[in-house]
DNA sequence: TTTATTTCGGATATTTTTATCCTATTTATA
DNA sequence: TATAAATAGGATAAAAATATCCGAAATAAA
C-alpha cells in the first residue's frame, strides 16, 4: 500500500510526536532503534519530512527531531503520505491508465473508487495526536 | 496499490475473457497491444496465470491464450491478484510490521481494517466476466 | 517433412526502491 | 577555542521490480 520509505516515516513522526509531548528531542539513533529503520535511510527520510516542515530538525549536539507540541493534532497522516510518496495514491488508477475517471473508466475505476475514497478519508482525518496517544497507552505499537 | 505486474494481468485476463466469449484465442502480440504492455514481460506474466490455470495457452501455430468460456463467471480477481502479488495484499501490515493483528496492531491497523476488508471483499466478489461485459459495452476501457 | 507461427523459459539488462558510506556542517559544552 | 555530538547531503551499493533478448519446443498447414 505504501512505501517502505513512507512507513517508516509515520512510524517515526508518531516517535517524535510522542517525545515532544515530553518536550524530549529524539535523536536519528534513538528513532531508527524504536521503530526498527536503517539508520541512513530513516535519516534521508527525516530530512524529506524537516524540508516539507513536518517535523523539525536541530543540528549539533543535543540535538535530533521534534515536532511543535500544538501542531501534533494538526498533523494527518495525508501530509506524510503525500511529503513522502507523492500523491500517486489518490490520482493514481487502480490498472494504471494514465487517465482513467468518471468518463473513461478503467475495468475496476467504480470498484476502486469507494475503497480509495475511504482511504482518502482515512489520512485526511487521522491526526499524529490520536496514533501517539494509543502507542503511549500500549495500545498499539512501533516495532515486531 | 497492484504491482505493474498485476496491472497488466487483470487487464490481460480481461481482454482474453472477452474473446473467449467468441471462441477467439488471441496471441500475446494482440494482447500486449490491445493493454499497452511491454510484450515480453506480458509473456512472462501470462505464463505465471496459465501455470495457475486460470488462462489456458495452446502453443505453436494458431495458439494463444484463451479461458474455457463457462470458467469466465467463476474467475475473481483474487484469484488473478493471488497468483501474481501472492497474498501480501491481505496479510500485510499497512506500517510493515511484522507481525499485526488485534493483540499486537500497529498504529493505522483498526484504521486500515475497514479499507482492507473493503478491497478483500472487493477483490472475491468481482468475477471476469462482468469487467469483460463493460469492456464490450464500451463502459470501461483497457487503455489511454 | 518442411516451414511459419507461436508460446516457453533461461539469461540478461534497465530502472526504481531501498540501503549504506563518508565528509561537511552545526551546535553545546568543557 | 577545542572537542564531541548531531544532522545534512552527496556518492555509491544492493536488492527488487520491470523489461528485453534469444534459442528451444510445440503445432498447424503447406
Amino acid at each position: 500500500m505504501f512505501s517502505k520509505a513512507c512507513e517508516y516515516g509515520i512510524k517515526a513522526s508518531i516517535f517524535i510526536a510522542l517525545n515532544s509531548y515530553q518536550e524530549k528531542r529524539v535523536s536519528l539513533k534513538a528513532i531508527a532503534k524504536e521503530i526498527a529503520s536503517p539508520e541512513a535511510f530513516t535519516a534521508k527520510i527525516l530530512q524529506d519530512l524537516a524540508r516539507h516542515n513536518i517535523i523539525n530538525s536541530v543540528k549539533g549536539a543535543h540535538g535530533g527531531f521534534e515536532i511543535n507540541k500544538k501542531q501534533i493534532s494538526e498533523i494527518k497522516l495525508e501530509q506524510i503520505v503525500k511529503a513522502i510518496d507523492g500523491d500517486k495514491i489518490y490520482n493514481g488508477c487502480g490498472l494504471g491508465l494514465h487517465t482513467c475517471d468518471e468518463n473513461h473508466p478503467c475495468p475496476v475505476h467504480d470498484k476502486f473508487k469507494d475503497i480509495r475514497n475511504d482511504l482518502k478519508i482515512m489520512l485526511e482525518t487521522t491526526n499524529l495526536e490520536e496514533l501517539a496517544l494509543d502507542i503511549k497507552a500500549g495500545a498499539s505499537f512501533l516495532k515486531i
